[in-house]
DNA sequence: ACCCAGGGTCATA
DNA sequence: TATGACCATGGG
């Protein structure tokens, strides 16, 4: 039964036993690109504390984070882990965002256009790109990330071991172009992403999957 | 004590 | 194209 099952059914479920998740935390889009660089592989409560620093700091603009010293910089993103890779790579994106003439400006551009601006600068990858390009920049493009990857292997639908952009493809082509739905389904994948599956069917997208753990335990 | 979190870069084969 | 080392804090 899970082989037909398309993209659509599973977002259906998913929003039925979550609700919306209204995403992206972060009042405006340049707080939501650096909170996609410091979200990188790191827990989002981390990242909470991260932004309040720089923003208790008075570092909390392109300009004013490239002209803090690169060492006080790193001390005050420093729970969000990895802080001297994080704090270049936020130099680098506010270096992009100042040399573009600033978030409005960057506006104007494709879509296009910008993500493969944003991909040239140095510590954002397709993940994080596509992150901005959807939820900073409201375009029409489908995050793949970890938990994707997860929890659509598990129900059958993909290997998992699939390359970015084909499983970019995938998703954008079963779904069609839609912002709001990309939007809310990400934050969905996320949210389902979280639940260890402990339980026995945690909800209903574990009763169809294949390989959830909490669904093989064959019941008597 | 151990595991992993809303990844990406760089070196290597 | 595809692995592997590396980066680092905080919560479970």
């Amino acid at each position: 039964m899970p082989v037909s099952v398309s993209f659509r059914v599973i977002y259906d479920r998913l929003l039925a036993d979550y609700g919306p998740r209204h995403w992206w935390p972060g009042d405006s889009a340049f707080e939501i690109m650096v909170g996609a660089v410091l979200t990188q592989n790191t827990a989002w409560t981390n990242v909470e504390k991260a932004i309040a620093n720089l923003k208790r700091a008075r570092a909390w603009s392109p300009r004013a984070i490239i002209e803090s010293h690169p060492r006080r910089l790193a001390s005050l993103i420093r729970p969000s882990g990895y802080y001297n890779v994080k704090a270049k790579r936020l130099r680098a994106l506010c270096r992009w965002i100042v040399a573009r003439g600033g978030v409005r400006r960057l506006a104007a551009l494709t879509t296009d256009e910008l993500r493969a601006e944003l991909l040239a600068v140095h510590g954002i990858g397709p993940e994080t790109a596509d992150d901005i390009l959807l939820y900073a920049f409201e375009r029409p493009v489908f995050v793949i990330d970890a938990y994707t990857r997860r929890v659509f292997a598990r129900l059958g639908m993909i290997t998992g071991q699939e390359p970015y952009e084909s499983l970019r493809a995938t998703f954008e082509e079963s779904l069609g172009e839609d912002v709001a739905l990309y939007n809310e389904y990400h934050a969905l994948i996320v949210r389902h992403g979280k639940d260890t599956c402990r339980k026995r069917p945690c909800c209903e997208i574990c009763g169809l999957a294949l390989n959830c753990p909490s669904a093989q335990q064959a019941p008597p």
